[in-house]
DNA sequence: CATCGGGGTTGGATCGTTCAAGGTGGCGAG
DNA sequence: CTCGCCACCTTGAACGATCCAACCCCGATG
């Protein structure tokens, strides 16, 4: 059995003190050429690793960021944080950070959550995914001076913390322009109702883009809660009226798939695309809007480490989406 | 701000000494009745929480698990994963342990993950998901004496060590007998290649399912690679043949998905099951396997807190899935 | 009266790292 | 010649929980 390499085996071998072996590693331009080169070969030859709860213990600092795992709702979109996790994971780790998961029902639980994690763990940051107007986690951390950033814009106040988003709005704007260069006039929106940021601002998207081209969807969009049903309701609605739509831009791959099954017998082929690009989507052939998550889980990181590290970064990012065709629109 | 309340803090408010403070935590039974209650009446009042780091660094533990997240394959699976790894962490919290994330491409990149973790965080334990053949993992682990559990049986030898796992071939057989009990005789079985553990097994619940009934199904077993073309190329193959098979077992849900777009417009409805009951099965009511994942993460934590607390417990675990009826079987 | 044991206390050492001091030698300026 | 300074390195804590050993007190027991 290999006893443990630790920073005095190192020093010993290398004929250094300990505290020379730390600043090789800790502060390296203090440390002459040579004597940095001597305590590095004996690092690599003994394997050592720097033990991670003793250098917490002195410097408080766990290099552990922490994200919530939900459960996977309807199903649908749990392959989105799926994604985002395995971005925010391969970021982290090479910034010298590690990923840990908590789950939490309720914002309350989150939050004892937050402490438990903070006091018995030292976590270094959190990232927060899908926050609400008012959300009582971001007002709890910024309170204590936790360093976090969260994948969702505040909705009521754009600068209260760092964030990254995916400009939702851009999404739908591309999707509805999409189809109005397809010769559609009367493409409809089936959303979600009123209030909830993500579902306003992509219903913007697609009302500005509307309105840029001189139409008036008013008469066109559809407020419903998430699920396949709601959505072949919508779509079987608008199908009905006096001037059914001819093509229909979704918040959601739930809503989408649930208005292709209202469009599946129509006499004349309707367009639907839906929103997040999820496997369901790739599946079927539904044209939807890609979210960036990779690229949003890598800012993430960095927003968090920067806070961390003390290097100002801008602590806004909007990344914009890209629309997936296929063969749906 | 609140100055860190240490078991130093805690004694005092308490009037015991340190020593009786930690006993009441790891020794509760060797500490008087009243004392006790006033202890842990301290360690409410204070919020008092043992620092993870400084124990860790006497005791050598960390309570916490590794997972490696992978890269979302075809997407249609991932979610498979993410509700693993909810139950996961739920169950790990439950238990006083939290599960950590890493990522690796590569056996010998995860093995060194492996070495770092260990090193570095001193990590408890390991969950594997998909294991090989003569996984390179496993021995290194198994050699170091390591604690871990597989979720997926090792092919070669089941007694090597301790693992979870949903057993296939009762799936494959609860949906061939539906089918049988529906009337139904030829019944094709649509699976990957010869040689992987996972599709083996499942293949040979629905041929013993099939011969159980006097059938024979050589003629109706097709092999290929995973994805939704490839079903939609074997189904049609089948729907071909001189018999055409009037319903199929599919090894898993894309190649299910790839079936039903070849069974779309037949004269005759065929039926069809996937494996898995992925997201996308749901949502489009396809008739699916389902595996008890929150059951089997939870299993996967008992197995792997058992080894680490020293109570044995049976090592191998073999879950039943169940079959999820909707409306394409 | 000596002994035992339950329930405590006390002090010190330990884990491996980093922080805050404290050397040391060489060199240039006064 | 000596002082100061700098570059470089070393030495003692300290972080907080755990473990160990010794010891104390007191009532019960032989």
């Amino acid at each position: 059995m290999a006893e443990k390499v630790t920073i005095a085996t190192v020093a010993r071998h290398a004929q250094v003190s300990r505290q020379t072996v730390s600043n090789v590693l800790n502060a390296p331009h203090i440390v002459r050429e040579e004597t940095r080169r001597r305590v590095q070969e004996a690092i690599a030859v003994l394997g050592y690793r720097a033990n991670q709860a003793a250098r917490q213990m002195r410097t408080g600092r766990s290099q552990l960021i922490a994200v919530r795992i939900e459960p996977t709702q309807d199903g649908i979109n749990g392959s989105v944080l799926d994604r985002f996790l395995h971005g925010l994971t391969e970021t982290a780790e090479a910034a010298g950070y590690r990923v840990l998961l908590y789950s939490a029902t309720g914002d309350d639980h989150e939050i004892a959550t937050f402490d438990d994690l903070l006091s018995a763990y030292d976590l270094d940051g959190f990232v927060l995914t899908g926050t609400d107007h008012g959300d009582p986690r971001t007002a709890w951390l910024a309170e204590r001076g936790v360093p976090f950033v969260t994948f969702g814009r505040p909705w009521d106040d754009p600068e209260s913390h760092p964030w990254v988003d995916v400009d939702g709005a851009d999404g739908t704007a591309q999707a509805t322009r999409r189809l109005l260069e397809a010769g559609h006039r009367r493409i409809a929106f089936i959303g979600w109702p009123e209030g909830s940021g993500v579902g306003d601002d992509r219903r913007a998207g697609w009302r500005t883009t509307m309105a840029a081209a001189g139409l008036d969807g008013a008469a066109l969009n559809r407020e419903t809660e998430d699920g396949i049903t709601h959505g072949e309701r919508e779509m079987r609605a608008l199908l009905a009226a006096d001037e059914p739509s001819t093509a229909v831009v979704c918040v959601s791959d739930s809503l989408a798939l649930g208005a292709l099954r209202a469009v599946r017998d129509t006499a004349v082929p309707v367009a639907v695309t839906g929103f997040d690009d999820t496997p369901v989507a790739a599946a079927i052939g539904l044209t939807s809007v890609s979210q960036p998550l990779a690229a949003a889980a890598a800012r993430c990181v960095e927003l968090l480490t920067g806070q961390l590290d003390g290097q100002p970064t801008d602590p806004h990012v909007l990344l914009c989406p890209t629309l997936v065709l296929r063969h749906t629109a």
